[in-house]
DNA sequence: ACGGAATATTCCGTTAGGAGTATATTTGAT
DNA sequence: ATCAAATATACTCCTAACGGAATATTCCGT
């Protein structure tokens, strides 16, 4: 999971998820679209696929990069143990200065 | 986004959040529950609050921090635009390779 | 007003990571 | 076998960020 929110974290990795979203590409070509080298684009495609972001299809010269969703349906299945609190969650902040309060009593 | 991403792709800040789950807290015991340095947790708590998974709520001398989870519903947002790719995407990778053996014939 | 506790901020040293350039590697074409 | 194109890797430089220690700040109790 950090692995995947650290290869997100970062412009251009985002940028480059956001294209291959219409299909895949090669290294040349995302260096191209998005106007940067090509060694950081060989870099930041190294990152994104030890995150599981991309597989590989060798053609020939070239290597073509594909998304995969995986690690994004696993940060979907993180976001779970979230989703019951952002909607019923009760507050908590009164009753926990009162317990402070408590505790102080007792020192 | 960026700001949001980058806040959780911390290991200290995760832990943070994590045990934010369960109630607010003040600093002092984030930093006693986690072993970590007063100053550091004050640190992740600023990067946190920039992105808005905090809020503070001061008590006399000391700050309770509350969990938001807007940054965490924001973030499921984002991950609309990928629900669909991940059930009903067809392979494109094919089509892709045919379409790139026509691109050689035109040169 | 003073002193102590909790927290934020600052300064410093160290490290991780991104960008640039050059180079190695692989592959197809001739 | 050689060459050019596409890509990956290595090396260097530079900046951002983390961690630690010290200090500033705020607040309450006395």
């Amino acid at each position: 999971m950090e692995k995947i929110l650290n290869a997100l974290a970062e412009t251009k990795r985002m940028d480059i998820i956001k294209l291959l979203r219409e299909g895949p590409l090669t290294v040349g070509e995302i260096a191209d679209k998005l106007e940067l080298r090509q060694p950081q684009v060989s870099k930041h495609l190294r990152v994104l696929n030890e995150a599981g972001f991309v597989e590989v299809q060798p053609a020939a010269n070239r290597r073509i990069y594909k998304l995969r969703t995986e690690p994004l349906q696993e940060l979907d299945e993180w976001l779970d143990q979230f989703r019951h609190t952002w909607e019923d969650r009760f507050e908590r902040l009164d009753d926990y200065l009162i317990e402070l309060q408590e505790k102080e009593k007792e020192d």
